[in-house]
DNA sequence: CTTCTAATCAACTGATTTGTTTATCAACTA
DNA sequence: TAGTTGATAAACAAATCAGTTGATTAGAAG
């Protein structure tokens, strides 16, 4: 069981707010300072600074130093760690989708429809 | 700009807790009741059932009907759409990497290692 | 030194989340 | 009928979160 792993907590709280996923679209497109990020929202651009830090406690994105701007960067390691964890159970279910049509069409419906769990 | 989008929202939130995420893995190998979700936590069956209303509603989750027993069903494609709004991200700044790493291939280092932010 | 800019820290408020306990509902069973 | 089981609802406390305003650090530029 994993399922106790705190870095896919922060990471998938991260991204449960639309301020931050703003973040992450902006910075799919190359790094940005604080005031930049702020900029399209109507919040304070403190309010715009915790929300990074969420995401970089999360490690979804990272922090540089030029003199005083802190450019965020994008961490896309991260994201894939997130498409892997769901991947992982996703599939397995889609897995077994198919393998219930495979017999479904073996038996071409050959019995009444008998359902004790409803698909 | 999508990021108003509130599935996204509750569907990310959902995954954000551990208890959750457990659920959704032991739905990954079949559908399953209340009480044998609950069985595994240290918390209470209504704490158990409120999870899975979170799950409901942020529709990772179906639920059936069977006499008094009310099954829980997996339902992967939304989590097929979390793992497209992520890689829609992923993806392009891996894109970018990756022509980066051409560039530098290209300039064959020829250059001192001058890293500004190139805005 | 003084001022401006970028960014953060601190304190506070209101809303939301997570868990508990108690009580209730609905469906099966004896 | 009464009793049992599966599941939920309601009310409450503790913790956390998201936003605000005001003050503060650190570096750049005058």
């Amino acid at each position: 069981m994993d399922a106790r792993d705190e870095a896919l907590d922060s990471a998938f709280m991260a991204l449960a707010d639309p301020v931050r996923r703003g973040i992450i679209a902006r910075l799919s497109r190359g790094a940005a300072t604080v005031n930049e990020l702020a900029e399209p929202f109507d919040i304070s651009k403190q309010a715009v600074s915790r929300h990074i830090q969420v995401l970089e406690q999360a490690q979804l994105v990272t922090r540089s130093r030029d003199a005083q701007r802190r450019p965020v960067h994008l961490n896309p390691a991260r994201l894939e760690a997130l498409t892997a964890w769901i991947d992982q159970y996703r599939l397995v279910r889609e897995a077994q989708f198919r393998s219930l049509d495979a017999v479904l069409q073996t038996n071409a419906a050959s019995r009444g429809t008998q359902e004790k769990e409803p698909s």
